[in-house]
RNA sequence: GUGUCCGUAGCUCAGCUGGAUAGAGCAACGGCCUUCUAAGCCGUGGGUCGGGGGUUCGAAUCCCUUCGGGCACACCA
């Protein structure tokens, strides 16, 4: 279906032509003066230069041609040159019901579809989430669901922290705590055990540890790189260690990231790409990219029209070990061999910038991408206290992502209970759905690029533009759906019919931007315009709501068209959170 | 220093491919529940869109400049 601005512009271009204009004029836009009109049209000044003629009266002649056209009901040409629009509810009702009718309520996306990896979530292996990598989790999880929505194919890869120093460091610290452990045995040759002989918790105090201990013991950290070196070169026992630490913490991260409704379709890691690292490398240096400078291997990136200097992009330090970089070229070369994606997205701070502009030209100039596949970095902001200083804990610790959601629950829980007779049961499960929707929704409402303040406080209150807010409105329209439902009413046959205030019609246009939206949502990978969306499409709700009897309205027949208005509604509202990553309950 | 992003109501944020009187929410104050969930709705007050200049019939939006702040600038990720 086409998106109805479009709709509109097209018939306002004919009665431009009509009129003896181009076509190109009639660019329809919805109303920045409501108490006038509902859309607007302001091509006749800007074609008055053009046509050496006053922008009114060109609006007069096209308003003249458009009251014989059925799409608008209404068609003032006012001073200095604004066609002002009131659109036909006939029309306009016709547009919902062909939206009732899509599977897609009307969406297509305004580029051809393509395959898309998309590099969210930021994990490492054996250290905890926290508070930080929310913002990658829940921004990365609902573009993934935009573009799927899209129709686009879609890979979610978590692309994991699971290789390196930070490696040599869990080992080393194990080794430490338990060094009888048959994996540091050089001379065992049987099979290794199944089970991991640390827990997560044990893990995650582990890591840190060991990193402040190799900072003052140079002695412990030759030991860990050390360890480092033998996991990469292969030797059994510390590989056989690896995989047993990477399956305890991948199923932690599993379970922090389902609390999230975050998944990936892939888990891999830096570890994945370990084995083809030197046949890159040379690739890189046989093909004349890779120069030695400053006693590291590089690939200038820098370019003419550059306004910054851009430093190379460094392949491997010169010590000869790989780095970051090393992995991320490494990673794009795999994918492009096993998935052939049309675009990669990164989903990463901000500060990453310089970057990944460096990775992305780097792997461009290699020739590692076709010069058609497009590399976007999705930079999101960093997320601020209260005070607007980074996140941190009431002791200025770094706060776990588990222990954040778990405290939002419980406080969303209490709320729950006191405001509503439900069972301690319904309570806690209701909490836990509409925690997660204050915590989604307060993040993904601010624009991923700019930094925002966490103010949990403000996320979980149930009033104003929050997450609650939209799910209360959502269970609202569920409990008038049951009744109607439990009254012996069929849902499924009734059809929208037009507007018969103006309430209702400002509904009826609040729900029919939703192609625009979700079009400009996959495009530009941006949530926060679906926010914004649904926000407008509840207050259109709550307002028609409080002035319209539905289940009391004693014409049966009107009846049926507001309850179809009400189940279009809901499925929007219900599409959209979906895409945004939370779901709504059925009573709250 | 170079580059880059940002500066909109007391606070948190939209709006930024230029359009008419700059919008929400929170906070403050005042209304509306015997009627579909009042976690809602309605209303009041609150602004030189950091400052200055320019382009334009028209600028929060585009350009320049200036002030203030964040961030980044090869062997970390």
């Amino acid at each position: 279906m086409k998106k109805l601005l479009d709709l509109l512009t097209e018939e306002m271009g004919k009665a431009f032509e009509s009129a003896g204009y181009e076509a190109e004029l009639g660019k329809v836009t919805v109303s920045n003066r409501p108490d006038l009109c509902e859309y607007q049209c302001n091509g006749a000044m800007a074609g008055a230069k053009k046509y050496h003629k006053a922008p009114i009266m060109i609006a007069g002649e096209v308003a003249d041609v458009l009251k014989t056209m059925p799409v608008f009901s209404s068609v003032e040409a006012v001073a200095p040159g604004f066609l002002n629009l009131k659109l036909s509810e006939d029309y306009l009702a016709e547009y919902l019901r062909g939206m009732r009718a899509d599977k897609k309520y009307g969406f297509e996306l305004s580029r051809a579809n393509e395959k898309v990896v998309i590099d969210y979530g930021g994990a490492n292996v054996a250290k905890a989430l926290h508070v930080g990598h929310i913002r990658s989790a829940n921004i990365g999880e609902s573009i993934k669901r935009i573009l799927r929505f899209a129709g686009d194919e879609v890979i979610g890869d978590a692309h994991l922290g699971d290789w390196g120093l930070q490696m040599g460091l869990v080992i080393c610290g194990i080794k430490e705590r338990q060094p009888d452990l048959v994996y540091f045995d050089d001379s065992y040759t049987g099979d290794y055990p199944e089970e991991c002989p640390v827990t997560i918790r044990e893990l995650e105090e582990i890591y840190p540890a060991s990193s402040a201990k190799s900072k003052e013991d140079p002695e412990y950290k030759a030991k860990a790189m050390e360890a480092t070196k033998k996991l990469q070169d292969g030797v059994r026992g510390y590989r056989a260690l690896w995989k047993n630490i990477m399956k305890v913490s991948i199923g932690d991260l599993k379970k922090n990231y389902a609390s999230l409704n975050v998944d990936f379709d892939l888990w891999n890691g830096e570890s994945s790409v370990h084995d083809r690292i030197p046949g890159m490398v040379d690739y890189m240096k046989k093909g004349g990219w890779a120069v030695i400078s400053e006693g590291a291997l590089v690939v200038e990136v820098a370019e003419e029209t550059d306004t910054k200097k851009v430093p190379p992009c460094m392949v491997l330090k010169s010590d000869g070990a790989s780095l970051y970089n090393t992995t991320d070229l490494a990673t794009i070369q795999e994918r492009m061999e096993d998935i052939k994606p049309d675009r990669i997205v990164y989903v990463v701070d901000k500060r990453q910038e310089l970057y990944f502009e460096q990775v992305f030209r780097a792997a461009r100039k290699t020739k590692l991408v076709t010069e058609d596949t497009k590399l976007n970095f999705l930079g999101f902001g960093t997320m601020n206290g209260a005070d607007g200083k980074p996140f941190k804990t009431r002791d200025g610790g770094v706060m776990r992502l588990e222990n954040l959601i778990n405290d939002t629950k419980a406080e969303m829980f209490e709320k729950i209970k006191e405001g509503r007779p439900v069972s301690e049961e319904e309570a806690r499960s209701i909490a836990d759905i509409v925690a997660i929707s204050a915590l989604k929704y307060g993040d993904l409402s601010n624009q991923a690029s700019k930094d925002y303040v966490f103010d949990i406080d403000r996320f979980t209150s149930f009033e104003g533009d929050t997450g609650p807010y939209i799910l209360y409105t959502i269970v609202r329209i569920k409990s008038i759906l049951a009744k109607y439902a439990e009254a012996g009413g069929d849902l499924s046959v009734v059809t929208i019919g037009k507007a018969c205030n103006e309430f209702e019609k400002a509904l009826h246009m609040e729900i029919a931007q939703f192609s625009a939206t979700m079009d400009s949502a996959a495009i530009e990978l941006a949530p926060h315009k679906i926010c914004g969306y649904i926000y407008d499409v509840a207050n259109a709700f709550n307002k028609f709501y409080h002035e319209t009897q539905i289940l009391g309205e004693s014409d049966e027949s009107r009846k049926q068209n507001l309850i179809a208005l009400l189940i279009l509604v809901r499925d929007i509202l219900e599409t959209s959170i979906n895409l945004l990553g939370f779901e709504a309950p059925e009573r709250m």
